[in-house]
DNA sequence: GTGCGTGCAAAGACTTTGCACGTAC
DNA sequence: GTACGTGCAAAGTCTTTGCACGCAC
């Protein structure tokens, strides 16, 4: 990816992350749950993180504001995330739980080096046309979708196989 | 999918589960390890299964079958299954580990219900070719890969989402 | 007798819950 | 004062590990 298109990519993901936290106000009024400096901080601390992001990566994130959340309010504050369709978890991993941005842009896929575990997202427009054209086949409603591609990265092709 | 497709589904699937025992056998030798009665025991359960299943309920199924398998014993098989490139996690779930097995086989896709967490899997041809395009762009070795798909069934349209 | 395998119970990693206290309308 | 939110610590869930015993070559 150019430096450019980079640019370009992250100026319109700033302009999708302007309206999160009215995203979030509106579904927490919907349930009628308050919009908290705590759930604030959360949901800040993932739009740094811009993607992809583990709980302990928060923990940490917000530690470092200053910001004193305990950890069981960032899990409650993730479930409402969750429910508000503004995260959805990425399971990477089974042991980490591992989050993804989704409200407002496309699916992030994963490429998946089975060598190093390195993790590499993109977008790919022909996946979510292929998606939508399963699901009218099967009748489905899409929503969204998860891809993770396993395989071996150039870089990596020479390496050990992890520790795991 | 019409009985008869089932039924020659399944007759491909018999003969491909005939080696696996022997591709698990030979995965153990290769790293001098033996291939003794609980491990076949386990890798019996999850053909059985046949795709995917849950930890849970691999040991409600050697239970069943009488054979006294420890928990400890079906996690330390299961690794080596997925050492032995047998089965994956296919973690549809963040609680439950769920696998599925992968080996002589096309990943099976799925397509989850967000209403009722229903899972459909699949195999689509169209898949596996984007993902050996999007990884010969990028210079990557395919492996494998893992699609969730998640979307509205048009039986659980009116359903009520899940109680979590 | 060395090396590997197993079961059991204990320990771990991560997440959720119960409870008492706070705060805002 | 009612309803919701929070932190803390405890409990929970699922998985891994330590250890002693057992078996096979």
């Amino acid at each position: 990816m150019s430096a450019k298109a980079s640019t370009a990519a992250r100026i319109a993901e700033e302009a999708a992350a302007a309206p999160l936290c009215a995203v979030f106000r509106r579904h927490l009024r919907s349930v009628r749950l308050k919009y908290t400096p705590e759930r604030a901080g959360v949901l800040d601390a993932i739009i740094e993180r811009d993607g992809l992001f583990e709980v302990e990566e928060l923990l940490n994130d917000l530690r470092d504001r200053r910001l004193r959340i305990s950890k069981a309010t960032v899990y409650r504050t993730l479930r409402l995330l969750q429910d508000a369709g503004i995260i959805m978890p990425a399971q990477i991993d089974a042991r980490q739980s591992h989050y993804q941005l989704v409200y407002g842009r496309a699916p992030r896929d994963q490429m998946v080096c089975v060598r190093t575990g390195r993790v590499i997202e993109f977008t790919d427009p022909e996946i979510r046309t292929l998606r939508d054209r399963i699901c009218r086949r099967a009748g489905w409603a899409p929503v969204t979708h998860r891809l993770q591609i396993f395989g071996v990265s150039p870089e990596d092709a020479g390496a050990e196989p992890p520790a795991s």
